[in-house]
DNA sequence: CCTTGACCTCAAGTGCGCTTGAACTTACAG
DNA sequence: CTGTAAGTTCAAGCGCACTTGAGGTCAAGG
């Protein structure tokens, strides 16, 4: 399959604006082979590449991790259906735990909502007991020197491929 | 009550670093008074705004909404647990929907991953049916011009107060 | 009085995931 | 052949939530 999809079919099929794909690209998460004019064409499967890559988006990796996680996929052949659902099972536990973390909250929120307490030494919202936190993928990933910070950055730490644990 | 914490004792006792205070004072989430010296100093409610604000941010409010939220308080008194439990009430909803956007997800990613399809045109995961997207407060807030942007907009809009509503 | 640590302001930087703009080239339809 | 839509690169910008650094001031103990 040579490729023939130009970067406005497979933005318009995939949803990602050409600024994305070619963002994407910058990053080696997808790839491209250029016409003679220089113009990228893809192949076709790079479709299914850009659905992982999205979908994986929404589960709350990074693109990086993401990245990682395509590294794992066989080099020489096209990834089969197997391949694919190998990666995307590894979401399971992340969206597991993130799932059971919102619950906790909103369980605590009950609890806490008839006294309006938010007290900061026994409102169960403001100690979380187990330190996980991470609601999304929010900004500031470095560790850092607060308790918050440092607490937030332990929540952290994917949970597909080689991902960077710290 | 005079103010008589400095903001140290308030960083320490909230867990948000001295700078994210100055930040948070900047965009008008919470107020200090100064001493001779220029030096902030806060009265003891400051603690329980900032309650408010971190638990807000972990569930997924940007600064502005929870701005917004706050500036529904009583002006002269001091907050009673009534109204802070009003507030946080406005949360709820708000949670409901992302975890059962998450669950759904996960349904999806069961349905899934025998097939490890991943297909555009047919994968449940592709097709969120609801276009209920955003998964935590990402980046870019603007709508956009692509079908994809466009239903990431619409999934945005905050539940609490007078939040920007387009 | 002096040192030390905590505080001040302001501008700039960081990280993520893109988008935008300028300046230009290519591909294709008529 | 020509017009135009769609492509190219590269640098810079954006939005959010902060942090960092420079350069200086303040407050309290010895």
């Amino acid at each position: 399959m040579e490729p023939h999809l130009t970067i406005g079919e497979v933005s318009r099929r995939s949803g990602v604006a050409p600024s994305g794909l070619r963002y994407y690209e910058s990053l080696g998460l997808i790839a491209s082979e250029r016409t003679g004019g220089n113009q990228r064409r893809y192949r076709r499967s790079v479709l299914r590449r850009v659905a992982f890559i999205r979908t994986a988006s929404r589960v709350g990796l990074t693109l990086e991790q993401i990245r990682d996680a395509l590294a794992t996929l066989p080099d020489g052949r096209t990834p089969t259906a197997q391949d694919w659902s190998r990666l995307s099972s590894s979401w399971r536990p992340l969206l597991d735990a993130r799932i059971a973390e919102l619950e906790r909250l909103r369980d605590d929120l009950d609890s806490c909502i008839g006294c309006g307490c938010l007290s900061l030494e026994r409102c169960a919202l403001q100690n979380p007991g187990d330190r996980a936190s991470a609601l999304g993928p929010g900004p500031r990933y470095l560790e850092g020197d607060t308790p918050a910070d440092a607490a937030r950055a332990e929540a952290r730490g994917g949970g597909v491929g080689a991902a960077a644990r710290r």
